[in-house]
DNA sequence: AACAAGACCTGCATGC
DNA sequence: TGCATGCAGGTCTTGT
């Protein structure tokens, strides 16, 4: 689920059921995710109060009252289950449940490759998780020079660079691909040779902010009966993700999109489009 | 220093 | 039906 659109998406579900709520109790299940639970987690939970909310890259951040912060990551397969407290459900995965006043939110995740964990909020910009991060893609941070100081000399593809979280941090495999599409640049290109660094910024920017639009739009009927963000996909129409053999989306183009495999990971996209 | 490959997990679709 | 294979929106570690 979870690319910077899908975990902003569900944030923004998040923030009236959880910024201000008190933590009245917190189960916890089993002992990790990719990282270890910190020591005493339920109880250095319990009681305190969620002060504000917000995102960093894929990351979910929750400064407490306790002076520290809740950070949470999706992995692959990571969702926010919200549910009114008069119909809790369990499921399996379910790792850790969250109950405040009016809201019970349970973090699932089969394949166990997210995270939640606390860190010391004075601490959190040294901490390694958030130290090597490149910039925010919506912000005036992410631009054409600052891209081309960060792509400067490096050999490895240009799709590949994209999906480096300190060169811009957010993106991820399928909005890389898009973004690529968008700007017309072929995803095999080494990043140290790619001059359309304008057209890129203004690419990833734009369809980030079309698949937070699509996102938000679906989870806001739908909080309290399985909010998950991946029904944002459901809006979206993606030009080349998952569509190996359909047809360029683009107006005249009579290509064919095809699919690769780069550092392990699936690329998709219209040779006839990106050069 | 930078890079590709492997590792971590579970679930699902596909093909035999 | 069972079983094997390959695939999945992420990121960290390993070895070159």
């Amino acid at each position: 689920m979870p690319e910077l659109p899908e975990v902003e998406t569900v944030l923004q579900g998040l923030i009236p059921v959880f910024a201000g709520q008190p933590l009245r109790k917190v189960e916890v299940r089993g002992t990790g995710l990719r990282l270890p639970f910190p020591k005493n987690l339920a109880a250095r939970l319990t009681g305190k109060t969620v002060l504000t909310l917000q995102r960093r890259a894929k990351y979910i951040l929750a400064t407490l009252s306790s002076g520290e912060t809740l950070v949470l990551h999706l992995g692959m397969s990571g969702r926010l289950r919200i549910m009114p407290p008069e119909a809790v459900q369990t499921e399996k995965h379910d790792h850790v449940v969250f109950h405040t006043p009016n809201a019970v939110i349970a973090f699932n995740d089969p394949r166990r490759f997210g995270l939640l964990t606390l860190i010391a909020a004075e601490r959190l910009v040294e901490n390694p998780l958030f130290a090597d991060l490149g910039p925010e893609p919506l912000s005036p941070r992410f631009s054409a020079a600052s891209l081309k100081t960060a792509l400067a000399g490096r050999r490895t593809s240009i799709k590949a660079a994209l999906l480096d979280q300190s060169v811009v941090a957010g993106l991820g495999n399928i909005y890389v691909s898009e973004t690529l599409f968008a700007a017309g640049v072929a995803p095999t290109r080494p990043a140290g040779t790619v001059v359309e660094t304008a057209a890129l910024v203004r690419a990833a920017k734009a369809v980030l902010r079309r698949a937070i639009h699509a996102g938000g739009t679906t989870l806001r009927d739908t909080r309290f009966r399985g909010a998950d963000g991946a029904l944002g996909y459901f809006q979206l129409q993606l030009n080349v993700y998952d569509r190996e053999g359909e047809p360029c989306r683009r107006p005249g183009c009579r290509g064919v999109i095809r699919r690769i495999v780069q550092a392990g990971r699936s690329t998709f996209y219209c040779p006839q489009c990106q050069k």
